[in-house]
DNA sequence: AAGCGTCTCAACCGCAGCGTC
DNA sequence: AGACGCTGCGGTTGAGACGCT
C-alpha cells in the first residue's frame, strides 16, 4: 500500500501563482515564520498543497534571493562544484548565496550541461570513433526553428542583445541536438543513490581518483575483481585492490570500500575538475547501464608505460594514447573545435610530474582548472 | 501571419531521510 | 522496532516565449 499523498490535491489550486497569493503567503511567512508547511495553507487560507507553498517560498518570495542573471563567477563555481557534488542542487545551492537549487538545477540543465556535454562523445551509439567529437560537423536538419543557442549567436553576429545583461551560451560553438538531452537525463539520472544511508552515499559517490595514476600504471595484479562480462563493458574498473584482470591496476582509491566503475565518459566528464592537487574529484556510482557502458567500452584501448597499447574490449576502434593524449579516431578530419578540445584535454592530462617547468604541480593543476573553466565559459 | 520546433523556468511529483510516537 | 508524518531533494513536466521558415 503507499503512502497517502502529502496533501489532499482535490479542491487545490495547482500551476502558477498569483500575485495576490504570493501576498498572502509572504504576510503569512512574516508574521508566522516559515515551516509547518503542511497546515500553513488552512492557517494562511490559501487553496495550495503545503509542499506548492513551500516552494513558493523557497523558490520565488524568499527575501535574501538573489535576482537576475547567473553571473559568470556563479557558473564557475557551479561546473566545479557540481564536478565535486554532482546533482546536489541543494547543497551547490548553499554555496551561492542568494540562488536556489531549482534555479541552479535549471541554469544547468539549459546551459551548463551541454557545453559540458560537448567534451563527451556525441552519442552513445556511436563506439567511440571520437571520444573527443566536440562538435558534430554535419548536424542533422531539422525542421522549424533552430535551437536557441544558434539563434542567439545569429543574434550576437547581427546586434546587441535584446537583454544585454542575459548571460548566454551564444557564443559556444556546438551543434545542440535533440539527442543531448535524453542522454544527459541519462547520465544526470545515474548521479541518484538507489540505496543506503546518506553518510555512505557521500562516502561512495565522492570517491577520489588520481588521474595521473589511473590508467596506466601496470602492476602485479593485485587481489582483482574478476572481470566478467558485465565488468568488461566498463573499460576502467576500480576495485578496493586497484586490480585488473588483465595486469593493469588502477591504483586504490583510500576510503573506497565498494567497488566502483568509471567510465571513460566519466573522465571525460570531469576532466576540467582537476584540483589543486592533481586530484580528480569525481561523483562515481556503479553503473547498470551496459548499453551505455558497453558502447563506451566497444572502444578503447590504453597504453601502458611500457609503451604497449591494452585493448579494454575486443573490438578496437579508437586508440587513447593516456600518455601522449591523443585520440585517434578513424577516418576523420578534425574541426578546429575538435582540435582545440583534444589539446585542451591532453594538456589537462598531463600531470604526471612533480614539476611542469618553473611551475609546480599545484600551480600548473590550478592554471588548467582555470582554463578549462574559462574555455568552457567562453 | 501562421505554423512549427526549441528553449526556459516555475511548478509538480515521487522518493528518501529523519523525527516522533 | 516499525508505522507514520513532515520535510527536503532531485528529476520531470508543461506553459509560454521565442524566432525561423
Amino acid at each position: 500500500m503507499g503512502r497517502a499523498p502529502c496533501c489532499e490535491k482535490v479542491g487545490l489550486k495547482r500551476g502558477r501563482w498569483t500575485a495576490e497569493e504570493d501576498a498572502i503567503l509572504l504576510n503569512y511567512i512574516k508574521a508566522n515564520g516559515e515551516g509547518h508547511w503542511r497546515s500553513l495553507p488552512k492557517n494562511a487560507g490559501l487553496l495550495r498543497c503545503g509542499k506548492s507553498c513551500r516552494l513558493r517560498w523557497v523558490n520565488y518570495l524568499r527575501t535574501d534571493l538573489r535576482r537576475g542573471n547567473i553571473s559568470t563567477e556563479e557558473e564557475n563555481v557551479i561546473i566545479k562544484l557540481h564536478a565535486s557534488l554532482g546533482n546536489r542542487w541543494s547543497l551547490i545551492a548553499s554555496h551561492l548565496p542568494g540562488r536556489t537549487d531549482n534555479e541552479i538545477k535549471n541554469y544547468w540543465n539549459s546551459h551548463l550541461s551541454r557545453k559540458i556535454d560537448t567534451f563527451r562523445r556525441p552519442s552513445i551509439d556511436e563506439a567511440l570513433p571520437m571520444a573527443m567529437n566536440l562538435v558534430k560537423v554535419s548536424p542533422p536538419k531539422r525542421k522549424g526553428r533552430t535551437s536557441r543557442w544558434a539563434m542567439k549567436k545569429n543574434k550576437n553576429l547581427l546586434g546587441p542583445k535584446k537583454n544585454p545583461n542575459k548571460e548566454t551560451s551564444a557564443n559556444f560553438d556546438m551543434v545542440s541536438s535533440p539527442a543531448t538531452q535524453p542522454v544527459e537525463r541519462e547520465r544526470l539520472s545515474t548521479t541518484k543513490a538507489s540505496s543506503g544511508d546518506r553518510e555512505t552515499k557521500e562516502r561512495e559517490s565522492l570517491a577520489i581518483v588520481n588521474v595521473a595514476s589511473v590508467p596506466y600504471s601496470v602492476g602485479e595484479g593485485g587481489t582483482t575483481s574478476p572481470l566478467s562480462s558485465n565488468n568488461l563493458s566498463n573499460p576502467l574498473m576500480l576495485s578496493p585492490s586497484g586490480g585488473r584482470e588483465d595486469g593493469t591496476i588502477l591504483e586504490p582509491l583510500e576510503g573506497i570500500d565498494e567497488e566502483l566503475s568509471l567510465s571513460f565518459n566519466d573522465i571525460v566528464d570531469y576532466a576540467p575538475l582537476l584540483d589543486s592537487s592533481g586530484i580528480m574529484d569525481v561523483s562515481i556510482e556503479t553503473s547498470g547501464d551496459h548499453e551505455e557502458a558497453a558502447a563506451v567500452g566497444s572502444g578503447l584501448e590504453r597504453k601502458s608505460e611500457g609503451g604497449e597499447w591494452f585493448s579494454c574490449v575486443e573490438d578496437d576502434c579508437v586508440n587513447w594514447d593516456w600518455e601522449n593524449h591523443v585520440v585517434q579516431g578513424h577516418g576523420h578530419d578534425q574541426t578546429a573545435e575538435e582540435r582545440d578540445g583534444q589539446q585542451m584535454l591532453a594538456w589537462l592530462w598531463e600531470t604526471d610530474g612533480g614539476e611542469w617547468g618553473s611551475q609546480s604541480f599545484e600551480e600548473v593543476d590550478r592554471e588548467k582548472q582555470n582554463a578549462m573553466v574559462a574555455w568552457l565559459l567562453s
